[in-house]
DNA sequence: ATGGTAGACCCTCTA
C-alpha cells in the first residue's frame, strides 16, 4: 500500500498578482505541498481565506514589497519555523514545516544582483548559513525536503548560454560550489534523478522574449535527504503557469514521492 | 546601440 505524494515549489514573484494563477495550479493539480516564495506582501495580506476555500492550509513568512515565502497544504502543518536559527536576516527567506511526516522547508536564496556587489556577499554568507542549518535539520528529520527558488544554475546544461553567462550571478563557481556543499551534505537533485539534458528550465527573464527563445535556467530545484531518495517517483518543470497573461518569471518544479 | 520587462510604489530599487 503506498500513497502518491506530490511537492511542488513556484517563485510566484507578488502573490497579489499572482493569487488567480496559484488558486487555478492548486485546484488543477491538487499538490500535497506548496512551497512559494516571493509572496511580496505582509502577513496581514497573505490570502489565508482564499486558500481555506480551496481546501488549503498554510504558513507564511512574508514582509513588504520584498522576500515573502509560503507552504500550503491540504494536510495538517505541524512544527513551523521562521528563519534560519541563529541568523541575523531582516529578509524574510525561510518557512520550514512537518507536513504528512516529511520535513519541509520554502527557501528563497538571496538573488546577488551581480558577483561584485555586495549582495553578492550576502548571498554567500546566507547559503552558508543554510547548509549549517540543513546539517543540523537533517539529523533530526530522516526525511527531508528543501523546495525553493536557489538563484543558482548548478551545471553548464542548466543554463541556456554558458558562455555568455560565464562567471556571472547565477552560475558563478563560489555559488556553484555552495550548492554542491548542500548537495554533499546527503541531498539530491530530484530533477536530475529523472532527467539530464540539456534546457530544462524553471525561470526565464520578462526581457528579450526569452521564454519564446526558451532563454533560460534552472535556477528553482527540489532537494531531497537520502531517506526520501528511493522515494522519488518523478520530478517535473510545469510550463503551462509560464504561457498565461501576466505570468510569473518562474515556473512550478513538483516532485511525486511514492510513500 | 550596454538596450529590453515586471512588481512595488512614489522614483528608484530589485530581480
Amino acid at each position: 500500500m503506498s500513497t502518491a505524494l506530490k511537492l511542488a515549489t513556484w517563485n510566484v514573484n507578488s502573490l497579489t498578482v499572482r493569487l488567480p494563477h496559484v488558486l487555478d495550479w492548486l485546484n488543477s493539480q491538487r499538490p500535497d505541498v506548496l512551497c512559494l516564495q516571493e509572496t511580496k506582501q505582509e502577513d496581514s495580506k497573505f490570502p489565508y481565506a482564499a486558500l481555506a476555500e480551496a481546501g488549503f492550509n498554510a504558513v507564511h513568512n512574508g514582509q513588504k514589497t520584498y522576500n515573502g515565502v509560503a507552504i500550503i497544504s491540504p494536510h495538517p502543518i505541524a512544527q513551523v519555523q521562521f528563519d534560519i536559527p541563529g541568523f541575523v536576516d531582516a529578509q524574510k527567506r525561510i518557512v520550514a514545516a512537518t507536513i504528512g511526516g516529511i520535513r519541509v522547508v520554502s527557501a528563497y536564496v538571496v538573488n546577488g544582483q551581480s558577483v561584485d556587489s555586495d549582495k553578492y556577499q550576502y548571498k554567500l554568507q546566507w547559503l552558508a548559513a543554510l547548509q549549517d542549518w540543513l546539517a543540523a535539520e537533517l539529523k533530526q528529520h530522516d526525511r527531508l525536503a528543501v523546495l525553493g527558488d536557489y538563484n543558482i544554475a548548478p551545471d553548464d546544461t542548466d543554463c541556456h548560454d554558458p558562455a555568455a553567462w560565464e562567471g556571472q550571478v547565477l552560475v558563478s563557481p563560489p555559488e556553484r560550489e555552495a550548492f554542491q556543499r548542500l548537495l554533499d551534505l546527503g541531498f539530491h537533485d530530484s530533477f536530475r534523478l529523472f532527467n539530464k539534458e540539456a534546457g530544462q528550465f524553471s525561470w526565464w527573464d520578462y526581457r528579450m522574449a526569452a521564454f519564446r527563445r526558451n532563454m533560460g535556467m534552472r535556477i528553482d530545484h527540489i532537494l531531497v535527504s537520502e531517506a526520501l531518495r528511493s522515494h522519488c517517483l518523478d520530478c517535473i518543470i510545469d510550463k503551462a503557469p509560464r504561457k498565461l497573461e501576466r505570468p510569473s518569471d518562474h515556473t512550478p518544479v513538483m516532485l511525486t514521492l511514492g510513500i
